[in-house]
DNA sequence: GAAATGCCTAGTGATGTAGTCAGATTTAGG
DNA sequence: CCTAAATCTGACTACATCACTAGGCATTTC
């Protein structure tokens, strides 16, 4: 039941991408990784599955970097895990794939309608929650904090 | 975001005894995993986590098998699934172990919100389903079946 | 005593994770 | 034009986990 890195480090660099939403310069992998403390090779490969997906453009060169293709409005945590880490359902026999739909035998599998109800809140919870939402909530705290 | 098949095994295996709960006599190894279709071997190993955990008890010698050793009503899928997986979350920062409360390092983690909404979202699913709830579905699709 | 069962340990091949590393390519700015 | 700053690409590695298989021992019933 465990997300691996990839899902986690895919939106901590997305978050990263929407704070800078905006400003006109694309962010360098390099002060993503800094900023959120994660391994610049690494990193690398993973925007690479962003980019191929479509949810963020990348400028070569210097002064290069990454910029969102769309506002961070439209973009759920969701939908980034699924790039980043692939279909998300607890199994695959719940899955688009709904070809395999023999687990067990007899009268079918018994768990299977346990999976379908963890697969529908999980997905409906993620894709409610957009980047905006994060860096909206993440400017509260700062204001919050500046009040002390 | 996948579970293993332990926890799936887990869960077939626990039913199959929940099913023959009240008769007196324990269900082998064998018989359960002929009954959902899995590695007589392989599902021992899971026994004994099961056992260990108290869940079940065992009986040996011809004749032998493993039993329930509460109500059916009283062991939820969550409960199952803890002893084969480990705890129900997404990732380990949002667990019982909360001193590691250190993923970013300026605010803090931006998506650890996120993580723990996930995590009360499924572990009440899990926990809110029992084996007794398994048992009366299936027996409601038996009775619709004879209908036909 | 034989058959049926659970108990235990060791080993194994495949897969995935989380990287590291080296080098090629592209671009801005001086 | 040159250089530094970037991305792009592919190969490689170390490690852990998963899902088994296999074999032998211990216990109990008939």
């Amino acid at each position: 039941m465990k997300l691996s890195t990839r899902g986690k480090y895919g939106i901590k660099a997305m978050y990263e991408l929407a704070m800078a939403y905006g400003d006109r310069t694309p962010v360098p992998l390099r002060a993503i990784a800094a900023k959120q403390g994660l391994s610049e090779n690494y990193l690398e490969q993973l925007m690479a599955l962003l980019r191929d997906a479509g949810m963020v453009s990348s400028v070569r060169g210097a002064k290069g970097g990454y910029v969102l293709t769309k506002h961070p409005g439209q973009i759920s945590v969701g939908d980034i895990i699924r790039v980043m880490e692939g279909e998300i359902t607890p199994t695959d026999c719940v899955g688009e794939h709904a070809e395999f739909h023999h687990c067990g035998e007899s009268a079918g599998c018994v768990a299977r309608g346990i999976w379908e109800k963890v697969k529908q809140n999980v997905v409906d919870l993620l894709d409610g929650i957009s980047l905006l939402d994060l860096c909206e909530e993440a400017r509260g705290e700062l204001r919050k904090d500046d009040q002390k």
